[in-house]
RNA sequence: GCCCCGUUCGUCUAGCGGUCAGGACGCGGCCCUCUCAAGGCUGAAGCAGGAGUUCAAUUCUCCUACGGGGCACCA
């Protein structure tokens, strides 16, 4: 066998297309096979959604199919509760996948974690034919290397330390018990060309790739490894996947060569941006799809919010179609037509757009869409143990839940409760200012984004552990705890409530108060529009007073009578 | 620091050499109206900058700037 060629994947990218704006991405004559590979390691993200809305749209599109694989070989973060949440919410803004871990399917088990022995007869194989090798060097080696780079400024990769040893002789040094990793022995000159279907030729100088890690110490792959294996086992067409992928590109084809496969079409969408331009995230969006589906999201406004980042669609007057439905979408979907300025997820733009879907609705089917919503929603029994004392009437339920339910809290002159201590009468009592209280909302987030299992209990031991930092009293800290999570001085008990919340609502509301406090005019803007109001009301009062002689004076009959 | 990608109103986008640079969100005004929404009309708001190529550049090329991503035994 010979080791995979610079030429071998430069041969693959096609010859100059551009100036060819809207080449078509090509669409092989076997069936389309495209996949979502989401790692079970947190909130399901709406950047999945994202991913997933595409991938299937252009599945259908092509008559082909769609697959889900869990890529869970990152041991210590993986969990099985975030792979079930995924399958929930993933189900819920539309996706329905023809083959995963959950529903079967000809190229199984569809959990990486399941798959491990192949990825090691894979990698025995490319040890074999000499387009990999083993690396002994330890972690602290790899540290100061890189370190060293940096100083240099240089491209920080592996120094290729490992790879001219005897192949035999590591072999037994691994046998022996010795930890180990396999690399891939990256060409060290000429370059690679990714042909990328959005961009076009993407080139790298392969002197500025990584002798990336293929197999870890534990035995499991690496994400390129696993990545490229099975989607070649899976008969995977078309890699449609985030722009952060890019640049791993070059190594993913060097490992498809290296094995002597064809590589699939490559498709890099834009990434999701925060309103600063910035890689979404969940600190300064709502990204976890439990988080809009609580909220009460109709799923199909959501989905018609995603497919319209980075794609529009028109009408016959030029005008911007803005409003579809799925089947529409993946109807026309042409994904050379994505632009790839990276779309900042625009919430006011989400909520016009999810209006236009309630108001759509007839008031029959609104009326079942939100006692679906509210029976799914599963939280009910555990919401009403929580309020049922404080009940007058069954429909006072409305305004004791409310906080369990609503996505917008209007903490209104209540925000300012967040300071911690600001509500504390007493003369002695220890008030934090903003930074300080932001400090302490930081370190809830963190905390209870690694609370394993969402417990009271064990929530309860952080959020006071939190609140002992502080130095204020207990009960202050968790007031401005409170209101955070519920927008008002009084809630059912705090840590029953968090644990009731779930965990997308919870950190959410948490995040959203630590932002709260980050802004240098926090509270004022509130100030502002209850002053305003007070003032009219004072305004009012005053001109009551001065009209009131006036409108006490009988007035005049009238006249023709 | 190095590598890669991107750049049309604040935001989502249309545009694929000749357009009054179109639509939408948001914002302002007006109308409708018992309030608030919704709806209708309307206004302000954009081709990042500089060199080329061309009779003609928002559109093609290059440079700069800015934004983003990647550079892990994470995905």
């Amino acid at each position: 066998m010979t080791p995979p060629s610079t030429r071998s994947c430069a041969t693959r990218a096609p010859t100059r297309a551009l100036p060819e704006p809207a080449m078509p991405i090509p669409v092989p004559r076997e069936p389309v096979r495209v996949r979502i590979a989401p790692s079970p390691t947190g909130d399901p993200h709406v950047g999945t959604a994202y991913i997933g809305l595409f991938n299937q749209a252009f599945a259908r599109r092509h008559g082909g199919k769609f697959i889900l694989r869990i890529e869970d070989t990152d041991q210590k973060r993986s969990t099985r509760a975030s792979e079930d949440a995924i399958y929930r919410s993933l189900r819920w803004v539309g996706l329905q996948w023809d083959e995963g871990p959950d529903v079967g399917g000809a190229c199984g088990p569809y959990r990486q974690s399941e798959r491990a022995a192949i990825y090691r007869e894979h990698a025995d194989l490319l040890l074999t034919r000499g387009t990999a090798y083993r690396c002994f060097c330890p972690a602290e080696r790899l540290d100061r290397l890189r370190a060293e780079q940096r100083a240099a400024k240089q491209t920080a990769r592996y120094d290729g330390h490992c790879r001219n040893l005897d192949t035999a002789a590591g072999a037994a040094r691994a046998a022996a018990g010795e930890s180990c990793v396999v690399r891939l022995a990256m060409p060290t000159t000429g370059t690679t060309v990714v042909a990328d279907g959005l961009r076009g030729p993407v080139s790298y100088e392969n002197n500025q790739i990584d002798d990336q890690v293929l197999l870890k110490s534990d035995g499991l792959p690496t994400y390129h490894l696993a990545n490229v294996v099975d989607d070649r086992l899976m008969g995977i067409t078309h890699v449609i996947r985030a722009e952060e992928w890019l640049n791993s590109t070059p190594k993913h084809l060097h490992l498809y060569a290296a094995f002597g496969w064809d590589a699939p079409v490559f498709v890099h969408m834009p990434l999701l941006r925060n309103a600063d331009k910035s890689k979404i995230s969940k600190r300064k969006n709502p990204t976890s799809l439990e988080y809009w589906q609580r909220a009460g999201v109709l799923p199909e406004a959501m989905a018609n919010f995603l497919c319209l980042m980075g794609y529009s669609r028109k009408d016959a007057d030029g005008g911007d179609v803005e409003q579809f439905t799925y089947a529409e979408f993946v109807g026309d979907l042409a994904l050379e037509r994505i632009s790839l300025g990276g779309p900042v997820f625009d919430l006011k733009k989400l909520e016009w757009l999810h209006g236009l879907w309630l108001r759509k609705l007839a008031p029959e089917e609104l009326a079942l869409r939100v006692q679906a919503w509210l029976a799914e929603d599963g939280r009910n029994v555990a919401v009403g143990r929580l309020v049922q004392e404080r009940l007058t009437q069954l429909g006072s339920w409305l305004d004791h839940a409310r906080p369990f339910y609503a996505a917008d809290l209007d903490l209104g002159l209540h925000a300012r409760l967040l300071l911690v201590g600001a509500g504390n009468r007493k003369a002695t009592a220890v008030r934090l200012g903003r930074p300080a209280s932001r400090a302490f909302f930081d370190d809830i987030v963190a905390r209870l984004e690694g609370v394993p299992d969402w417990d009271s209990a064990a929530l309860e031991a952080e959020v006071r552990a939190a609140a002992e930092l502080t130095g204020a009293a207990t009960g202050d800290a968790l007031m401005a705890v409170r209101v955070a999570l519920s927008g008002r001085p009084t809630s059912p008990p705090l840590f029953d409530s968090l644990h009731v919340l779930g965990r997308g609502l919870a950190l959410q509301r948490l995040r959203r108060a630590a932002a709260l406090l980050g802004d240098p005019r926090f509270l004022q803007d509130a100030l502002a529009a209850a002053r305003s109001e007070l003032a009219a009301a004072e305004a009012a009062l005053a001109a009551a007073d001065a009209v009131a002689p006036a409108a006490a004076r009988p007035t005049a009959p009238p006249a023709e009578t």
